[in-house]
DNA sequence: ATAATATTTCGTTATATGGCGAACTATAGG
DNA sequence: CCTATAGTTCGCCATATAACGAAATATTAT
C-alpha cells in the first residue's frame, strides 16, 4: 500500500505527468524537462526526485548532465503497469501532443548548440 | 488531462483508496465506510464525494441510506482502466485484504440489528 | 409532532505541497 | 585557477488538502 501510494501522489500532478509523458521518446536531461514545463530549475529537480522515489523514472549521469528515462523491464511490475496506465489514458492527450513537438524542438536546439555543423 | 487529473488526485490518498478497494465486494452504504476507515461521518463524505467526482464510484440512494459502488461497463474507459490499475496494483495488499474482513463483521452486524432473527 | 438515524455542507485548523530564489556541489572549458 | 553550466538542496511563502465538530437536510420510527 506505501508503495502505491507512493506512485499514486506522484502521478497526481501535471508537471510531473507531462515531463513523465515527455520521456515516452527517450531520455532526457533535466534542462530539456525545465524548458518544456517552463519552470524554476529547482522546482523541476523536485519533481524529478519525486518521480525517481516512486521508482517511475530512472537516471543516468554523463558529464555535468543528468539524463532521465522511464524505467527498463527490471523495474517492478507495480511500476511498470503504473506507467502503462498513464501511457494509455494519455494517449490522446492534447496537452501531451503539444509537448512532445515542443520537446523535439528543444533536443534539437541543444543538440545544435553542442555539436555546430 | 483534467479528468486523468482529477482521478489520480483521487486516488493519491490512503482513505480513499481503502473505501474503493472495499467496494470491490459490492455496493456499501456511508456508515459501513466510516466504521471501516474509523474516520467522522464529515470526513468519510468528503473523501467519498472526491471519489464521485472523478467518477470512480456511483450511487444509489435507498430510504435513509445512500449506497456506493464502483462503476458499471458504461462508465468513461478511463475510470474503468483506473480502477482495474488499482485493483491489479492492490489484489494483494495486507490493508485491503484486513479491510475485506473487518468489511464482512461490518455488513454482517448491520444487518443483525435491522432484522434480527 | 417528535425523536432518532444517515448523510452532507460549512467553517476552522493543522499539515502537505508546489512554487521560487539563494546557496551549494560537480563537471567542463578557457 | 577561474568561470560557466547543470543540477540539487534548503528555506520561505502561498495555496491545497485532510481532519474535525457543528449545523443543516432528509428519512424513518415512535
Amino acid at each position: 500500500m506505501f508503495d502505491f501510494l507512493t506512485i499514486a501522489k506522484a502521478l497526481a500532478d501535471e508537471s510531473r505527468i507531462r515531463a513523465l509523458l515527455a520521456l515516452r521518446d527517450g531520455e532526457l536531461c533535466v534542462c530539456d524537462i525545465i524548458e518544456l514545463l517552463d519552470l524554476a530549475p529547482s522546482t523541476v529537480s523536485k519533481h524529478l526526485s519525486i518521480l525517481r522515489q516512486a521508482r517511475l523514472v530512472e537516471t543516468r549521469k554523463d558529464g555535468r548532465w543528468i539524463y532521465y528515462r522511464l524505467p527498463g523491464d527490471k523495474a517492478p511490475h507495480q511500476v511498470q503497469e503504473s506507467i502503462r496506465w498513464v501511457c494509455d489514458s494519455l494517449s490522446k492527450d492534447l496537452t501531451a501532443k503539444k509537448d512532445a513537438i515542443k520537446i523535439k524542438r528543444i533536443v534539437r536546439s541543444h543538440l545544435k548548440n553542442s555539436c555546430q555543423i
